[in-house]
DNA sequence: TTGAAAGCGCTAACAT
DNA sequence: ATGTTAGCGCTTTCAA
C-alpha cells in the first residue's frame, strides 16, 4: 500500500532523517539549508513519496482529522452542509470523517467512541438534542465542537443556524399580506432546536401580526417526516378549527400536508395556501411547487467549519456562535384566501 | 483528548502491556486466561480507556478505513449509495472515508494521494470514467478496489452496478405495451458506463421490438443534468423527428426534458410520455409524477462493501462483479400517445 | 545548519 | 499463560 519512508528518502538525499522531515515541513523548512532542501524534494519526488499521517499523528496527537455526526445523510438537508464543512477544511488541510446516527443515542454514543479512538481534531455535530448531556461532555473534555444547524439549551456551545425568527416572522407577513388571517402551524420535534425555535416565533409572529395563536392552532409532528406531517394536518383537520394557511415545520413535513389536503379535497392553494422550511432541492417542482423559507446549508456547513477552525487555531480563543439570514423563495403554493 | 493508554490499563490489571492488549482484542482473548481477562476488563471500564487506533494502525499496517470516492454528495444518487457501504463496513469495524471530486481528475488524483497517505485498506470509487488510467493505477497497486454504479472499460476491476441493460429493455417494452412506437432517446455522458450502456441498450431493445433506431433518435446529453437535459431534447426537436416518448438517461435529463416539452406548449403525458432511470427521491412528487427505471442504490453500495471485504478478507480471492436487477416505477408521466 | 536519540501507543515474535 | 523486546514512521528536543 504505502512504501516509501522518510529514512529513504533521506538515504537517497545524503541526510538524516531528521533534517529531510523539517525540509518537508512548511513549518520548519526555514531551518534547513535551502539546497539540501531542494536535495530532499527531489529525493521525494523521485522515489514517490507520501508521508505516513498515521506516523504523524503518532508523533504529533494531531491527526487533521475532524468528526461530522449526521442524523442520516440521506434526508436532503445535509448534503449541502456536509460539503460546506468539507470544502473550508479540506482547504486547509483537514479531512472530515462522516458518521451516521439515525437519531440513536447509542449509536452517538458510539461515533463520538469511534471519532475519539481516531484522535479527531475537532468535531462537528448536526444531531444535537435540546437535551444533550453526551454533548456536554464532549464540549467540556476540551476537544472543540461546533453545533451545526441545531443547538443545545445551553448556549455556551458554539453554533451555526439559521435565523429561525427571522425566516418564520417572513413567512407569516408574506401570508398576512396575502390576505391570510387564520393560519395553523405544523411543528416540527419539540426536543429539537429547530422545532421549538420555529414553534415559539409561530407563536410571536401571530401576535405581532394581531392573529390568533393560541395552541389550539398547532399541532407538534413526531419527526421531520411526510408521514409525521400528514398526522399533524390531520389532527388540526379533526380540531374543525377554520384555516387557510398552513406553516410547516419543514418541507417534508408540508409534503405530508398536501397528502392530507388532497385526501379531504382541499386544493393548494385555492383552499389552503402552504408554507415550508429548508427550500430543499426539487421542492420547487412538487405540484404546486412548494413557497418555503429558504435555509443556506452549505454556508451553515462552511461556516462552522471556520467557527471549528478559529479554535483549533487558537485554542484560547473565546467561541462563538453565529446565525444566518433566511429568505423567503414564493412559489405557487401560496395565494389568497378562497372568497 | 484521548488519555488513558493500555499501559495504565495494564498497571492496574497487574499485568503486563502485552497482556493487556491480548486480553482487548477479540482475536487474541484466547491466548489469556480467563480471570486475567476480566481483570484487564475491569481496568480498561474504570479508567474510560479507548484503543488508539492510530497507534494501532502504525503496529499493524491496517487503518479499518476505506476510501470512498464520490462525485458529488448533494447529487441525490449517492447518499444511498454511501449510507450501504456505511452500514455494511461499519458493522465489521471499518469506517469509510468520503471524498468529493466534482468529477475534476486533479481533485481524484489528490484524492488518491489523500487517501494513500492515511493508508486506507481499501477503495470504493464511485468516479469512474471508461478510461481511467488512475484508477488502473490503483488497481494495479494492489490495494483492493471496488467500483460502485459505474465501471472502466477493462472488464478486471470489480464492480457492483445496476443492470441497464434490463432497465432500458423494461421501460421500452412499458413504452411499446402502451401503443408507443416513436421513441427517441436522450443519452447521458458517453465516456461514463451508465451512460455508454444505457445508449447502447436503447438501440438494442429497439431493435428487439423492430422499432426504428437510428442514431437520429438519440441525443447525448453532456452532462447527468436539467440544463443537459433540456439541451439534448431541444436537439431532438430541432430535427424535426415525430416522437411519442423519451427514454431520458437519467432523472434529471427528464426534468430538463420536461421544462422543453412545456416551453414547446406539449403536454405530458397527453402529448409525449417520458421515463427516467434512477427513480431518485421524490420524483414521484413531480408534475407529473416521472416513470422511472429504478436503480437500488443502497443495495448497490452494500454490495460493494460486502466485495471489498472479501478481498480484504481474502487478498488471494478473484475479484467477481455484481449486477443487480432494476425495476420499472410506472407513474403519471407514461399514458398511451395521442390519437 | 545538521545529527543523535528518544518516544508517541500499540502489537507480535520470541522467550519463558 | 504471561513477560520481554523490538519497532511501525515520524517529529522534536537536545547537542554539536
Amino acid at each position: 500500500m504505502q512504501r516509501v519512508t522518510l529514512k529513504e528518502v533521506a538515504e537517497r538525499a545524503g541526510v538524516h532523517p531528521a533534517t529531510a522531515s523539517r525540509a518537508l515541513n512548511a513549518a520548519t523548512r526555514s531551518l534547513v539549508n535551502a539546497q539540501t532542501a531542494a536535495r530532499v524534494d527531489k529525493a521525494a519526488r523521485a522515489l514517490g513519496y507520501t508521508p505516513n499521517s498515521i506516523a504523524r499523528s503518532l508523533k504529533t496527537s494531531r491527526s487533521s482529522t475532524i468528526g461530522l455526526l449526521l442524523p442520516d445523510l440521506t434526508n436532503p438537508l445535509f448534503p449541502p452542509i456536509v460539503r460546506g464543512v468539507e470544502d473550508v477544511l479540506r482547504a486547509v488541510g483537514y479531512s472530515p470523517w462522516i458518521i451516521n446516527t439515525d437519531n440513536e443515542p447509542d449509536r452517538e454514543a458510539a461515533a463520538i467512541e469511534s471519532f475519539r479512538g481516531r484522535s479527531v481534531d475537532g468535531f462537528v455535530v448536526a444531531t444535537a438534542r435540546l437535551q444533550d448531556p453526551l454533548l456536554e461532555e464532549v464540549a467540556d473534555s476540551g476537544t472543540p465542537l461546533v453545533l451545526v444547524n441545531r443547538r443545545v439549551a445551553s448556549p455556551d456551545i458554539p453554533s451555526v443556524t439559521g435565523d429561525d425568527a427571522a425566516g418564520v416572522s417572513t413567512a407569516l407577513r408574506h401570508l398576512h399580506d396575502l390576505g391570510h388571517r387564520d393560519i395553523v402551524h405544523l411543528a416540527g420535534p419539540q426536543d429539537l432546536s429547530t422545532g421549538l425555535a420555529r414553534r415559539q416565533a409561530f407563536r410571536q409572529a401571530m401576535e405581532d401580526l394581531g392573529l390568533p395563536s393560541g395552541r389550539d392552532r398547532i399541532a407538534d409532528a413526531v419527526a421531520w417526516s411526510e408521514p409525521a406531517g400528514a398526522e399533524a394536518m390531520q389532527s388540526i383537520i379533526d380540531r374543525q378549527i377554520p384555516f387557510t394557511a398552513v406553516l410547516a415545520g419543514n418541507d417534508l413535513i408540508a409534503l405530508g400536508c398536501y397528502d392530507v389536503l388532497q385526501r379531504h379535497g382541499l386544493h393548494c392553494p385555492k383552499d389552503v395556501s402552504v408554507v415550508g422550511f429548508n427550500d430543499m432541492p426539487f421542492i420547487d417542482r412538487v405540484a404546486p411547487p412548494l413557497t418555503s423559507v429558504r435555509v443556506p446549508h452549505y454556508e451553515i456547513g462552511a461556516e462552522a467549519a471556520r467557527l471549528l477552525l478559529e479554535v483549533l487555531e487558537d485554542p484560547e480563543r473565546h467561541p462563538r456562535s453565529v446565525v444566518l439570514p433566511l429568505t423567503l423563495s414564493v412559489r405557487g403554493s401560496t395565494a389568497p384566501p378562497p372568497g
